[in-house]
DNA sequence: CACAATGTACGAACTAGTGAGTTAGTCATA
DNA sequence: TATGACTAACTCACTAGTTCGTACATTGTG
């Protein structure tokens, strides 16, 4: 998340564009976050900004393409946790559990964005539908997976049937929901999920999931 | 007048409580589902009945509540399901293998029902806290893992430090994802997870996983 | 000055919920 | 079995309060 404090302005300039944007796409993105794109309130936004509602017009046009542009820029957030990834140097297995294992702090570390994904499906994606910047991101997870699975397949460490796109929806899907249903699973199950002292015990039993279904031996029907 | 107690107009059901109520719950649950706790509209629900608004206060009371009767009913689905999975007379591997199919197809023909979870999590399951039927009830899939999981345990087919609540975390994790993400998944990835023509694959996929981290050699670190 | 950036005030449409009255079905009793 | 009291089920019209969006005025800055 791009943070407030922006660049120290000497003198301080009463109006910055760039400031003023930022500042409502936080508050914004917080507010959707917490009580979906219905139910979230252009005028609760814009009160919590130190700017008018008449900016978010300004600004973004409307409700629909702010709800965009937080979806955008929570995306960039995630891609740019991928892009830093550094796993060339460790053997495949090592490198697929950290991969996981990145993706699991990611989405414990951004509440914020798993609940806007969980209402961007309630609205089918239709804003990333409609955004140029999200159809044409690839995922640079994606990519390592790729290249890692290859690796571990040419070896014969891993089962040879496995696809990258797959896999990376087997990690997502535990990460992903460890996160977003953690209310619902806790109030029937008795069970917090997020709880920090079972931390570890989540981010191992990811890695052993992952790391047990790409070595196993299939050939037991 | 030989008065039966159950109400039995063939037809001619003008006044019919239980009728008026359950459209007014099946509807709903569509558009609850449709567009969100925030999103549904109280008149527009009311205009796909037929009956009218003022029986929704009637008989529910308000906006709230009516969308906490619909969980209610929602999940009372899923656990009838549950109650009707019949796997004692399997072996361990063959039972959990079932048990991860029954919640695979559940969530695969109930997209509703997902639905509504997530937007349940959204609000911090904020309505199962409220409600006394959910509060109570248990899982029956959590009774039959335990079950299977220590018969498995006991004979040495699966790994000893598995816990049931956090395999059925799991289970759920992969069925969930595949259908809530759907959106999301489909938009960025350019890969339909609920395609007919996978599923088979992914049916698959579930039960690999499950079965390789119960039967997983986890003595490497 | 020109124009981007910002603030104020307002309104049309919507939205959850209600007040008040009506009709259909039940039941006790003569 | 006919009648009238009683109540659950239902209809209609209304309102108080929101909510998104905008017209218009103003201010700071290069």
């Amino acid at each position: 998340m791009t943070s407030v404090e922006e660049p120290a302005r000497p003198n301080g300039r009463i109006r910055d564009a760039a400031r003023t944007k930022a500042e409502i796409l936080d508050v914004a993105t917080r507010e959707f976050a917490r009580v979906g794109f219905a139910g979230a309130r252009v005028d609760d936004i814009a009160a919590l900004t130190s700017t008018t509602k008449r900016m978010i017009y300004y600004y973004f046009g409307g409700k629909e393409q702010l709800f965009t542009a937080v979806l955008e820029r929570a995306y960039g957030v995630i891609r740019e946790a991928e892009q830093g990834l550094d796993v060339e140097h460790l053997d495949p297995v090592a490198a697929i559990r950290r991969l996981a294992e990145l993706t699991f702090d990611h989405h414990e570390a951004h509440p914020d964005f798993i609940r806007l994904v969980s209402i961007e499906n309630i609205h089918e994606a239709e804003h990333i539908a409609a955004s140029e910047k999200l159809g044409r991101i690839g995922s640079p997870a994606l990519d390592v997976i790729r290249r890692i699975l290859k690796s571990g397949q040419e070896s014969g460490l891993f089962t040879a049937d496995v696809d990258a796109v797959d896999l990376h929806a087997m990690i997502s899907s535990f990460c992903f929901f460890r996160v977003a249903n953690r209310h619902t699973f806790g109030a029937l199950f008795g069970r917090d999920l997020v709880d920090p002292a079972q931390r570890e015990h989540y981010r191992n039993m990811l890695g052993d999931m992952v790391i047990a279904y790409l070595t196993a031996d299939r050939t037991a029907g």
